[in-house]
DNA sequence: TACCGCATCGCCCAAATGGGGGATGCGAGT
DNA sequence: ACTCGCATCCCCCATTTGGGCGATGCGGTA
């Protein structure tokens, strides 16, 4: 694969590789060292995923044009590439003749395009246009303080099958499965404050 | 409980009840209007529990005193409720003719003290002692991020047994049992950022 | 050398979680 | 009157998670 781009890159004129790492902790540096127009990063790599340096590089430059190269056309990867700012996601099933094509689209826009992966049949919520009701709201936040369900229903004096019922409609509103990522969305939104002030 | 609370601090000349609540989201208008020296919090309210009122009044005056009031000796909420800012911590077990002098050590002082509740065996470990790993540090971060055991497996090129002992390592070293808490640890130590930076 | 932390796995098992279905009631629109 | 969202629960089931155990190896250090 890594071949594959490298000679797809070299045969457009209009691109040269200014870098290569394969460690994902290696990213940063190489990014500030070499400071390229676009940056294609595989979501797999030892000790730092696409994901991680992603995020760290968003927060070093969030203008820098970032495409995501996934072996996997994960819904939930796919929001979270979107969501972490990227450019584009590419599913390693596209031909890496149209990589160019890709980047140029990345390097040219600053929307979110998702290449070689058929399309939700649902479109994704878009974050802050979902609406959770009350009930909702209040599992979530207690889901994010790291609470059980089985305490969540002790707390809010409702069975715990309800809890896991108004969990399921978060987690459908927010195209997550997981109460980590619902934790994450949580804490993303300020719907609960993840430093609490010490009073020491 | 209520009345008992009420009748023991009627009798206290120095204390006078300036409101009470029996709904979690109606404590911080109230405290907002009656501005009182300190607060007794029951953790379990409908609507927004203890923990979650207490968040929002540290956020609304981090000095106010604050003490929560809980129907289990549970160490995990314990440490929740000491790390979010309360004065003290009484479990109900506690002889309610007992409640002035407890809250006047939560006027007297910064420190935060436990009530009616048996000493745990061992210290919980301080924020910020604890020193994980790099692979464990890798890890958390992962689940962070809301990643399953399988798929932190799969991006480390480790088993995924290898991912449940590093964390159940981080689970012990940080005095948690589950993941949602070890995502909130990560939030609130900013190992992850959970608010990322949108490229538009 | 012997120990210890770290990392890599394996097996086992109970509990928690996620996801599917259906049932009831209630109130707000249409 | 009818629908629809919300909230409350029930059942079932597969998967995931958390936690206990032991095994191997590797690199530092006492």
């Amino acid at each position: 694969m890594l071949a594959a781009v490298r000679r797809a890159l070299s045969e457009a004129e209009d691109f040269e590789i200014v870098g290569e790492v394969s460690v994902g902790s290696h990213v940063v540096p190489a990014v500030r060292e070499t400071n390229p127009n676009v940056v294609l990063l595989d979501m797999r790599m030892p000790e730092l995923d696409g994901l991680g340096c992603l995020e760290r590089l968003q927060k070093h430059d969030p203008t820098l044009a970032v495409v995501i190269l996934s072996s996997y056309s994960n819904e939930g990867q796919i929001q979270a590439a979107r969501e972490a700012g990227a450019r584009g996601y590419v599913v390693k099933t596209v031909e890496p003749v149209d990589l160019p094509a890709v980047l140029r689209k990345a390097l040219s826009g600053q929307s979110f395009e998702v290449w070689g992966a058929e399309e939700p049949q649902v479109a994704a919520p878009v974050r802050g246009e979902v609406t959770l009701s009350e009930r909702e709201t209040v599992v979530l936040e207690a889901v994010a303080r790291g609470l059980s369900n089985r305490e969540i229903g002790r707390q809010l004096w409702i069975s715990e099958q309800t809890v896991k019922f108004h969990l399921r409609n978060v987690y459908r509103k927010l195209g997550i499965s997981s109460r980590t990522e619902a934790a994450r969305y949580a804490y993303r939104t300020n719907l609960v404050a993840a430093l609490t002030v010490e009073s020491a």
